[in-house]
DNA sequence: CTTGACCTTAGATTTAACTCCAAGGTTTAT
DNA sequence: ATAAACCTTGGAGTTAAATCTAAGGTCAAG
């Protein structure tokens, strides 16, 4: 069991925070004290690192309070609304994943070509990365100095 | 070339928005014409593709102006300064894939569980797919009706 | 038995990211 | 040549998601 400012420690999040989520549906600790203070169980705490992990990867509150809601406990639901729900939620998450894949392999592309080699290019900022799909795309330093000595191994010079 | 209402059109967002991209310095148009109007190239058209993409998997536009913002070209930036910067973006692009990959397999859990046969469970919220590592999740519909026919077949009942 | 670190509420304020509005200039189609 | 559909700017308003403030209650330590 934790209090309020335990949880948003543990959590890094404010305790403000944690009150302006219970207002707004997303998590209600388990219980209060006598005295009227919040106490989260290690399941209200579970319940946050999920609403963090969701928001963390660009949900709005509003489509976690969603994903949330798909439980089928003593509701009516259709169990088919329910996997409808969940197969739409799953599409959501599948372009979000392609979409980091892509950023992934332009940020790779682009950490490859800087210093990698003497090779020479003009493709130096991410948005030519994305461009190019090619394995042209070489970074090599033209103008600019090296100021940290514990890496000027690794820049070569073109001359 | 593309008018402010063309591109607006285009990537789906408001010229508004457009506007606003250029007050703080994401997106501002090739050229103007004699007029005043914004004329947009479609290189910045690409750049704007690049912002929506970003945005939609969770990056703040100041991060996103970080993110454009790494370009050797002309720069004083050592290149390991810049390979440092990326690698960290990089770092943080992998973590999110991480937790994507963390929704995507609790959601395809949830998916299959349901109505994926005739078995009983009671596992069926997302936050009890993300618990269970086990593939003993399985949903099946206790109490709820099923009011569309189409999808009675793959939902047996349990007597 | 009080000091200081916690907690409570209600409500005001902030920040990011738009979104809208007013007043007016430009283009295009009839 | 004029109406409709664009565009311009500056500035105000909105929404989501906190974050802060004020006024006070609780609790463990010295």
């Amino acid at each position: 069991m934790y209090r309020i400012g335990e949880l948003s420690k543990a959590c890094d999040v404010k305790a403000d925070t944690l009150r302006f989520y219970e207002k707004h549906g997303l998590l209600s600790p388990s219980m209060r004290t006598e005295a009227g203070y919040r106490m989260y169980t290690e399941s209200d705490a579970e319940r946050l690192r999920f609403i963090l992990r969701a928001k963390a990867v660009g949900f709005t509150l509003a489509e976690i309070t969603e994903l949330l809601s798909i439980e089928l406990d003593k509701s009516n639901w259709a169990c088919a609304d329910v996997k409808g729900m969940v197969d739409i939620k799953l599409e959501h998450v599948e372009e979000k994943i392609a979409e980091l894949n892509y950023f992934r392999e332009s940020l790779q592309r682009l950490s490859d070509a800087c210093c990698g080699g003497p090779e020479s290019a003009e493709h130096c900022s991410i948005l030519e990365a994305l461009e190019s799909n090619s394995a042209e795309v070489k970074c090599e330093n033209h103008t600019h100095q090296h100021t940290q000595t514990e890496y000027k191994a690794s820049c070569k010079v073109k001359g």
